[in-house]
Parts: C-alpha cells; sequence; structure tokens
DNA sequence: GCAAGATGCGCC
DNA sequence: AAAGGGCGCATCTTGC
C-alpha cells in the first residue's frame, strides 16, 4: 500500500525540504500535512489526514516515494494526536528502488525513464506558499487531489513492476540507512556549543585580516567600487593589483601545485592569502555546526541523511548538509594568534603531543574536532571498524592474481605480497616505512586503474615521493622519421619506466582493462551493462563516441577520440581504467553491504558508513574482535576474498 | 530574483 | 598511445 503526504511549503518563508531536514520541518509551526493519498492497486483514496481509515493499513507493507520524509510526517502526526499508532509489517522506499534499478530517484525522472510516461509537477509547484484549503480555487483543490493520487499510483506501480527485482539484501540496506538518518546519532552538545562559540570567533579574526573587510574606516574605495565578501574574486583580483602582485592560479585548471607555488612566493609576505583559506575551512565548519545545532533533539540526538545507492557504483553518498561522509579527520587547530594554524608539520606534532602526552602543547588555544561531537548514547559503546584495503584485493581477485591473494590470506600484508607476486621482490622482510615499501604502496594504488606517466608523477608526490627528482635533464632517443639521435626533455623518465614495468609485470591486469574497453566500445549504440560478482548490474547507457580537440606536447591541436557512457544522467568519458575502477569500487559496496546487514543480525547498530568504514553503537560488553570477525566476512559469491577489517572501541567518531 | 556555472573544501 | 575520480555543499559571479 502506497502512502504519500502532501504538506505546507514556502519557498518565500523558506520553509521548504530544500532548507530543512525532514525532521525540523515537521516539528516547525507552519508544518500542516493536509492531504494524503494511498493506493493498493485496487482501491485510490485521496484526502485529508483526519478523514483517513488509518486502521487500513494495519498490518499492511507500506511504500512510499522517499520514506525518510513520509515516515517522518506520520512520525509527527503520531505525536500531535492527528494519527493513531499503527502496526504496519515494513516500509519500504521506491525512492530507493528506482535508484537500485536506473540510478533515479526522484519520482518524475525514474516514472518517465522506466514508463516512458511524463509526471506532471506542476500542481506541487503551484502549492507553493498555499495553506490548505483556503488558498486553492476549487479547481486547485481537485487538481491538488488528483495530483496526490497520482503519486501513490506511480509508487505503487514502481514496487508493482521492480520490487521483485530488488535484492533481499538491498531492501534491507535501504531499510537500515533510512533507519538510520531517522534514529540519528548522539551529538556531544556542550562540545558543540563550544565549537560553535570558538568558530564564530575565529572566523571573525580571519575576516580582519582580509583587507577588503578589515577596515569599516578606510578610504571607501572597497566599497565604492566592489561588493565586499570575504571571498569574493573581484577583491582577490584587486587586492593583487594593489600589492603588485599576479592573480592567484585557478587550482582545478592549472593544478594544485602551481597554486601552491603562488603561495609560497606570496603567502609569507600577505597573511590575506592564508586567511581566504582559512576562511573557507571556517565558516563550513561554523555553519555546520549551527545547522547541527539546529537539528539536536530534547535528548541530544540528532537526525542526519544519508543517501542509498547514492553514487553511480552503489556508494552510499552524504545528503541534507551534514554530511557525516566528509567531515574533516583532523581536528582544525586554533594557534596563538587565534587564527587556524595552517603549519601541517605543526599540526602533525601537536596531534601527537595530544596523542602521546594527553595534551596539546601550549601554542594550541583550542581544537576543533568535528569528529569528536559525535558520541555513543548512554549505556552505549561506539567500535569504528573499516576494511582493510578491500580495493586492491578485489582487483587481484577479479584479475585472477590467485599468487597475490595467496600471500596475502598467508599474512602478508598487500603491499608486501604485491611486491613479490608481481614486482619481482625476493629479499627479506620490507620495512614500511622504507622508500621502496611506499613507493610499492602508491603503484598499488595508483597504477591500478590506468592512469599514465604525468598523473603518477602526482599520485607519487601526494604520497611523498618526487618520482622526478633523479630524472636527467636530457636523454636521446632515435627520431622515428630520420633515424638520427636527438635530444629531448628528461623529465618523467623515472615515471615512465614505472608505469611500463607495473604493467608488463601485471598482464592479467592489463587485459582486464582491455576486455573491459573493448566490450564498451563494442556496445556503441546501445547500453552498456555489466553485471558484478553479486549479481548487481553496473548500467552505462547509450554509448557513443564522440571527437575531443586537445593539444598535443607542442601545444598543437590534436583531434581525439573518446567514447562516452551515461550514468547520472550524463554522458562522461569512460576507458578501461576507469571501468576497471567502478566495477572494483561497486563489488567492494556489495561486500561491506554484506557486512552492514551481518552486523545488524548480530544485534549491532549500524549508525551510519562511510565507504568502507562502519561505525557502531554497541552494548558495553562487545568487544573489536566480535565486529571485527563479521567485518572479515567473505560472500559466497566472491569465494577465495581474503576479506580483512580493523576495529577499535573509540569514546567518540575519530579516524 | 533565480538558475547555472565556476571555484573551493572536505572525505574516501 | 594514453586515458578527467567520486560524492555533497557553500560562496560568488554571470546571464536570463
Amino acid at each position: 500500500m502506497s502512502v504519500d503526504f502532501e504538506t505546507f511549503f514556502s519557498s518565500k518563508l523558506h520553509y521548504s525540504l530544500r532548507n530543512l531536514i525532514a525532521e525540523s520541518y515537521c516539528k516547525h509551526e507552519l508544518f500542516d500535512a493536509y492531504m494524503l493519498s494511498v493506493c493498493d492497486g485496487g482501491t485510490m483514496w485521496a484526502g485529508h489526514p483526519r478523514d483517513f481509515n488509518w486502521s487500513a493499513l494495519e498490518g499492511r507493507r507500506l511504500l512510499s516515494h522517499n520514506r525518510f520524509f513520509d515516515n517522518t510526517v506520520y512520525n509527527e502526526l503520531v505525536k500531535r494526536n492527528l494519527a493513531p499508532k499503527i502496526n504496519y509489517s515494513s516500509w519500504e522506499c521506491t525512492a530507493n528502488l528506482t535508484s537500485y534499478i536506473c540510478n533515479r530517484r526522484a519520482l518524475d525522472t525514474a516514472v518517465e525513464f522506466l514508463f516512458g510516461v511524463k509526471v506532471d509537477k506542476s500542481a506541487r509547484a503551484n502549492a507553493d506558499g498555499k495553506h490548505w484549503p483556503n488558498d486553492f480555487s476549487e479547481s486547485e483543490r481537485a487538481t491538488m487531489l488528483k495530483y496526490a493520487s497520482q503519486d501513490a499510483v506511480w509508487c505503487y506501480r514502481l514496487w508493482e513492476k521492480y520490487g521483485e527485482q530488488w535484492p533481499e539484501i538491498e531492501r534491507r540496506l535501504s531499510t537500515q540507512t533510512i533507519n538510520q538518518g531517522m534514529r540519528g546519532v548522539q551529538i556531544n552538545t556542550e562540545l558543540l556549543n563550544d565549537y560553535i562559540v570558538q568558530s564564530h570567533e575565529v572566523k571573525a579574526n580571519t575576516e580582519k585580516v582580509l583587507p577588503w573587510l578589515a577596515d569599516p574606516e578606510d578610504d571607501g574605495s572597497w566599497n565604492e567600487e566592489f561588493d565586499p565578501k570575504p571571498t569574493s574574486t573581484k577583491c582577490i583580483a584587486e587586492q593583487c593589483r594593489r600589492v603588485g602582485i599576479p592573480s592567484p592560479p585557478v587550482k582545478s585548471t592549472e593544478g594544485e601545485e602551481v597554486f601552491e607555488e603562488w603561495e609560497i612566493l606570496y603567502g609569507p609576505k600577505h597573511p590575506w592569502i592564508a586567511a581566504l583559506s582559512s576562511w573557507r575551512s571556517l565558516n563550513k565548519l561554523y555553519k555546520t555546526f549551527v545547522l547541527m545545532k539546529s537539528r539536536l533533539r530534547d535528548d541530544g540526538t540528532m537526525p542526519f541523511g544519508l543517501k542509498y545507492m547514492g553514487a553511480h557504483t552503489g556508494r552510499w553518498s552524504g545528503a541534507e548538509r551534514v554530511n557525516l561522509q566528509n567531515q574533516r579527520k583532523k581536528p582544525l587547530l586554533v594557534n596563538e594568534i587565534g587564527l587556524m594554524e595552517i603549519d601541517e608539520n605543526r599540526i602533525d606534532a601537536a596531534l601527537l603531543d595530544k596523542k602521546r602526552l594527553g595534551k596539546f602543547p601550549g601554542w594550541v588555544k583550542y581544537s576543533l574536532d568535528f569528529r569528536a561531537l559525535i558520541i555513543p548514547r548512554p549505556g552505549k559503546i561506539m567500535i569504528v571498524s573499516d576494511l582493510a584495503q578491500i580495493e586492491p584485493r578485489v582487483l587481484a581477485w577479479l584479475c585472477g592474481n590467485t599468487v597475490l591473494l595467496d600471500m596475502i590470506r598467508g599474512g602478508l600484508s598487500v603491499y608486501e605480497a604485491f611486491s613479490r607476486a608481481n614486482m619481482g621482490y625476493v629479499g627479506g622482510k620490507l620495512d614500511k616505512d622504507s622508500d621502496f615499501y611506499k613507493l610499492i604502496k602508491i603503484q598499488v594504488l595508483g597504477l591500478g586503474y590506468q592512469a599514465g606517466w604525468e598523473k603518477f608523477v602526482t599520485i607519487a608526490a601526494a604520497g611523498g615521493i618526487d618520482i622526478t627528482k633523479d630524472d636527467p635533464e636530457w636523454i636521446e632517443v632515435p627520431d622515428p622519421h630520420t633515424g638520427e639521435t636527438k635530444k629531448i626533455s628528461g623529465y618523467g623518465k623515472r615515471s615512465r619506466e614505472i608505469v611500463a614495468d607495473f604493467r608488463e609485470k601485471n598482464p592479467k591486469l592489463v587485459k582486464f582493462w582491455a576486455d573491459l574497453d573493448s566490450s564498451f566500445k563494442r556496445s556503441i549504440g546501445s547500453d552498456f551493462i555489466v553485471t558484478l560478482p553479486s549479481g548487481r548490474k553496473l548500467s552505462y547507457r547509450k554509448v557513443r563516441s564522440s571527437i575531443r580537440l586537445t593539444a598535443d606536447k607542442n601545444g598543437r591541436p590534436v583531434k581525439k577520440w573518446v567514447f562516452l557512457g551515461e550514468s547520472d544522467g550524463r554522458h562522461k568519458i569512460c576507458y578501461g581504467g576507469k571501468l576497471t575502477e567502478n566495477v572494483i569500487q561497486a563489488t567492494a559496496r556489495d561486500i561491506f553491504g554484506a557486512h552492514l546487514i551481518a552486523l545488524e543480525d548480530a544485534g549491532h547498530t549500524v549508525l551510519y558508513s562511510s565507504h568502507d568504514e562502519a561505525i557502531c553503537e554497541c552494548a558495553p560488553e562487545t568487544t573489536a574482535e566480535e565486529i571485527e570477525l563479521i567485518m572479515s566476512r567473505c560472500p559466497d559469491w566472491i569465494e577465495g576474498l581474503p576479506v580483512a577489517a580493523e576495529a577499535r572501541i573509540v569514546p567518540h567518531y575519530t579516524k
């Protein structure tokens, strides 16, 4: 039986689900659920909730398109004595169903894709700011009832036609995810209040360093010509002009390194450069803290959003503006002058002090640690557990690299095993701090998805290795046309060698890329569908090819064929390595999904998850080993994969 | 006044 | 021959 509520909203008053999470929206004084529509295929009903025969839902399986919302509305009605408590048997979400079936969440786009029918959503847009029934004309009321019924009908049809294609485990993951968000997490509210005050103060200090905001009694030149906002690009450009330095390079187009060079060159002389970056970080934190406070329940817990099948590969994604999957790992430290500390070495040293001595060095005035805000409920403990190198393991399994898997099963670390099984290393036990070990690690992480030598230079740099430092200035190569020897730049020589060597020694992997690549290209004109080991399917629709203009090394334009497939409503370039990455990520997600359900079956509460990490709230007697054991299980559909996990009891969410 | 695009920040 | 990373969200600018 599908259930769909229509409620008052007003974009003018900023009272809508755009601005508020469902629970805050329902708690609000403006909340009014004025219409309910239900459909069980045979019968249809739409009207005011007060006129509904609620007992019709008793013992039934309920369906909603976005159950998080409709379930929250229903709970609120019960709380306000506007609806009775019903014992329904389950409540499924058809938005999650269609995300699984076709990566479309919204009702209209899903129905259009799956049924080829355009659903008219204009009635809802037309209800913006209107109170029921007085603000609706006679005909508008009829339209609204029809619209509500139509949504309930489509919700039911989606379930009727596609429900069976949704495997049991996925259905449970969907339900688990929605329950997680509705259950929420316990927040250290005292600390949150502190953080709000502190982050606001540091933000204000930072604004004083920005010349266009700093002096309210300046000559007025900022206010006259510019709109002085904290991160205004116009103000930044003008400031650069005034002090005679070039404008900052754009990170996304000119590269992180180029920006860093600029920063190193001009940062020390111009404190506002660092302040700009700090302000963005602080503002993000401050806004998040304030939002969290607004969502707190009386018991100090906070609901949150998490999207089942949020990403094309099936991974979960954050939602509702407080995204538990992308909060900073390291605390933000406030230094002796009341600003955000930016010296990474100093920060790391301070964090080490804290870890070893239990307290920060004197210069740390305050620490803003987002993760410290999330604590276990009273009488419970928190156990954080994450899968050990799941993606390289899955990659090895899919490529049939049994030698490597056997070594891992025998107890070697993934990287040590790789050096022996695939790179020809035969020496003694590797030292984890050695450059050789680091190099192996970045190869495993970086080269498995077909990165080229230039990309590998940046991957290595991110891993702390300058792979170009021993490159010769010049190398001599024969010209293919004349046969004469010519000199070319030696930059990247080492990187090229590593990449070539890696590929030579991993023929199964190279073949895996090539096979995926060629089957993708063969599906031009139709959809490319990969069946994952779990049985789940990954789709790339409407595969086509297209010509792109790029520059060769001399800057001359070159035409290049690329191949594209549609996912998440956009055509994206696909190639063997990229497809491999997707397949691996999706498979790792399925394995992790099995763990999430197993944890639940063992009686643990999974508060939420983050890609390969499960955050659990458990009975106090639970041990980390119990969790580790469950997280190390290997699903029967990927037999022989050595799965491993680490778990630890923590006072609060941490990494 | 709104939507879309560009840019940045944070995680895995 | 090589080969854009994914996600969400805030801020600011520009175009309609």
